[in-house]
DNA sequence: TTTCGTGCAAACGCTTTGCATTCGC
DNA sequence: GCGAATGCAAAGCGTTTGCACGAAA
């Protein structure tokens, strides 16, 4: 288990009540989630807050390098995930929806970049077509 | 050299000449352009369109098969690139420049997913920060 | 008390859409 | 002439921001 608490005090904020739900929705949730998916969370938890707090949260786990950001084509919204995990997805052109894969391109590969560039992440997803969609 | 016009018609598109600006300005560039980016060349060539030609217009091109839009991490404007290259970049955090990549870690393996989903494309980028961002 | 967090409403940037006009075969 | 393409202006959507109020150390 881990310390949410501690976790936002390390980054510098407090540990609100907001932030706290917000941080452990991450470690609750096996697949990244948007502003709203949060904000949804809120509400079946019988909570209010408001979306721009979210976003202000989001922006600030995402500065404390907790949580990473994604997009994924064909869809304008922004997704979260704990920075921590390292997944790649696979989504389904048809539904959207999106699954984990356990494969990473990197894992065996060292060095892809030239001398003059240092490479921090990478991001790898597939896309295609589940079963459902494939039927159609 | 690419046959413009025919391309267009194959795809159930009028020929005009926004379109055929468009089409063009794909094949000459060497790295993924914007909406934005279209519509300066526009400027440049002493033509004019409105912006939401160039969206209809890509929106077409897209449906028709021709290019494919993508959207990197941090910034929130989509970009288009012609369907046919297949190639994957490298973005530097720091400045926001991207450069292409000569590696694609899919080159060899055929068979990533299981029996129940087919890929059909797929996404790979790296991140880091360039020489000149690594100095600051 | 002083700082930090939040709600609210307005603004923002990119993209989409409805409608009237114009174009191209 | 007719259907398709365009310009224009307004709307849409996710996200950000300014400001005033409220909570916490």
């Amino acid at each position: 288990m881990v310390d949410i608490k501690q976790q936002l005090l390390e980054i510098g904020l407090k540990p609100t009540a907001a932030r706290r739900l917000i941080l452990s929705i991450f470690y609750q949730s096996a697949m990244p989630v948007s502003a709203e998916d949060i904000y949804k969370q809120f509400l079946e938890n019988g909570q209010n807050v408001n979306l721009s707090t979210i976003y202000r949260t989001l922006e600030a786990l995402k500065d404390g390098g907790l949580i990473r950001s994604l997009t994924f084509e064909g869809s304008d919204k922004a997704l979260f995930e704990l920075k921590q995990r390292h997944t790649h997805y696979l989504m389904c052109l048809g539904c959207k929806k999106i699954q984990p894969v356990d494969f990473c391109p990197l894992k065996d590969i060292q060095n892809i970049s030239g001398q003059n560039f240092t490479v921090t992440e990478h991001r790898f997803d597939l896309y295609g077509y589940c079963q459902d969609c494939k039927n159609k």
